[in-house]
RNA sequence: GAGGGCGUAGCUCAGUUAGGCAGAGCAACGGACUUUUAAUCCGUAGGUCCUGGGUUCGAUCCCCAGCGCCCUCACCA
């Protein structure tokens, strides 16, 4: 079975290149200056013999001339074909361009009649002839479905595409530039687990063939984390992959990027200062700026951010009150609320302020002071035992950060993991040699866990966590 | 998992008032053109109208079932 349908225009050329001797898919071309140099810097440059390498988006063809637009990741600019230049051999060699080829091309830097900054081929290499269609070059490429299942052509032919992804990247270093500077040490620890900890949902199964063991695929690195916390490593983070056997939806990919920092002897007051200047670190080293654009507004994320308790909250947009049970249940019920009267009231609330409070958040707030029966890692609050110490960062109506003071009294760990509310499938599986690590002492921390797919949502303004992941998962299409 | 929307040429999209020969632009092919800018002009070709059933003299269109994507909800972060 064939894997690609070849354009048979295409495949023609393809085979008029061999027999004139050209290899249509060349190797390497060294010196290739990146386009978009050319084009800021052409006053200086003009002139010059140029030597740069892009694909083909473009081709006017004028009989014994043409021109054609290329574009590499750092702009586009014109070259000019001409048979009187070029001679006969080349210039026919040339005819077998189109849309969508790789080239590499050499030739004088100049302005045409019309003013356009153009390079005057004179020597050009095929490197890589297309042999499907690229996208009409005026719409380009709309087709969601497309976009998600052909990620190289939706990264050429859109550019903002790119652009997202070459800012994720900026975003990442930033964030690790900023750990760094301030003594983090970045560390990686088990992705395969054998207790999923550290979270509550549902994890991926595997199987180890030599060792017959099941395993899942992490939920959270935290449980471990928090080992290397007791171990003596004071200033820890990592920035990798978590795995949850969820839904999918525009802010839930089943494999996506978290950022967990420790810092002993912190607490969440101390991650609350350290999260905000981090978020404002990346922001302006991607975006440049504090405000940010966010669909027809904007979101400013100029500090302070403010802190509200969560039953402030929950007053102010529902009306709910701490301890009043019945309205609770009732709310759930109103709204369909799965468990509304069979689950603890305190799950109940959190439900309801993500399904009903947090979509009003959309300049950054830290919610504090949470339940403490649905936080088993946090340390309740001093003077307020039914309350944890933990806030949860809200921006652009998404939840981007949970954190908390971290709990190291080893026997009150042993018993919230005992008494956590909510289905099995919600309540976190109970790591035995995680509590023994706590047995031996681990100084008191503060914890944070800052979704990276959701900050770069907000950093670009993009409304779907697909448009922040490379390749999405998506059901395989049919015959696959 | 539930509801809604969408699926037509390589790409972007029309269209079926109310069932009657399948359309445009771009891309392609042939021709003209040595400074164009979505080049232009003349000509040509291009289809599983998502899939499978049903109704009908006749279905891309109506009905049923299925598949995929998007949105909302549920689950979750």
């Amino acid at each position: 079975m064939a894997l690609i349908e070849p354009e048979e225009f295409r495949l023609n050329k393809l085979r008029e290149l061999r027999r004139l001797g050209v290899d249509p898919y060349g190797r390497e071309f060294p010196g290739a200056r990146p386009l978009g140099e050319l084009v800021e810097r052409f006053e200086k440059l003009q002139g010059e013999t140029i030597r740069t390498a892009g694909r083909i988006t473009n081709k006017r063809d004028m009989g014994r001339a043409s021109f054609m637009d290329i574009k590499d990741w750092t702009g586009s600019i014109q070259v000019f074909f001409q048979q009187k230049r070029l001679g006969d051999e080349k210039f026919t060699i040339h005819q077998q361009l189109d849309a969508g080829d790789i080239i590499g091309v050499e030739g004088e830097l100049a302005l045409t009649r019309t003013g356009e900054k153009t390079i005057f081929v004179g020597e050009f290499t095929v490197l890589a002839k297309a042999l499907l269609n690229p996208p009409e070059k005026w719409h380009g490429l709309r087709d969601q479905e497309m976009r998600y299942r052909h990620r190289s052509l939706d990264l050429f032919s859109n550019d903002e595409v790119l652009q997202t992804f070459l800012k994720r990247s900026l975003i990442i270093r930033a964030v690790r530039e900023f750990l760094q500077e301030r003594g983090f040490v970045e560390v990686e620890t088990p992705m395969m687990q054998t207790v999923a900890g550290g979270a509550a949902a549902r994890p991926f199964r595997t199987h180890h063939n030599a060792l017959d063991i099941p395993l899942y695929l992490r939920i959270a690195p935290e449980l471990y984390l928090k080992r290397l916390l007791a171990g003596g490593m004071e200033k820890v983070f990592e920035i990798n992959r978590n795995f949850r056997n969820e839904g999918i939806s525009s802010q839930h990919n089943p494999e996506f990027t978290m950022l967990e920092v420790y810092e002993a002897y912190g607490s969440y007051e101390t991650m609350m200062e350290l999260t905000q200047e981090l978020v404002c670190h990346a922001a302006r080293r991607a975006c440049g700026s504090l405000e940010v654009p966010r669909g027809e507004t904007e979101i400013d994320l100029t500090p302070p951010w403010p802190r509200r308790p969560f039953w402030e909250l929950m007053e102010q947009h529902l009306g709910l009150r701490r301890g009043e049970e019945e309205a609770i249940r009732h709310m759930a019920e109103e709204t369909q609320t799965q468990g509304a009267r069979t689950e603890h009231p305190d799950l109940l609330a959190y439900r309801l302020f993500e399904k009903q409070v947090e979509d009003n958040l959309q300049d950054p707030v830290f919610v504090i002071e949470y339940p403490k029966s649905i936080s088993p890692l946090a340390k309740a609050k001093k003077g307020d035992p039914e309350v944890a110490e933990r806030f949860e960062l809200y921006m652009a109506g998404m939840e981007l950060a949970p954190a908390y003071t971290e709990l190291n009294d080893p026997l009150e760990q042993e018993r919230r993991f005992l008494e956590q509310v909510g289905t099995e499938e919600e309540r976190q599986q109970i790591d035995r040699e995680f509590v023994q690590a706590l047995g031996w002492g681990m100084p008191p921390a503060g914890g944070l866990g800052l979704g990276i797919d959701r900050l770069v949502m907000v950093l670009t303004n993009r409304p779907s966590i697909r448009d922040v992941i490379l390749f999405p998962l998506l059901r395989p299409p049919e015959g696959a």
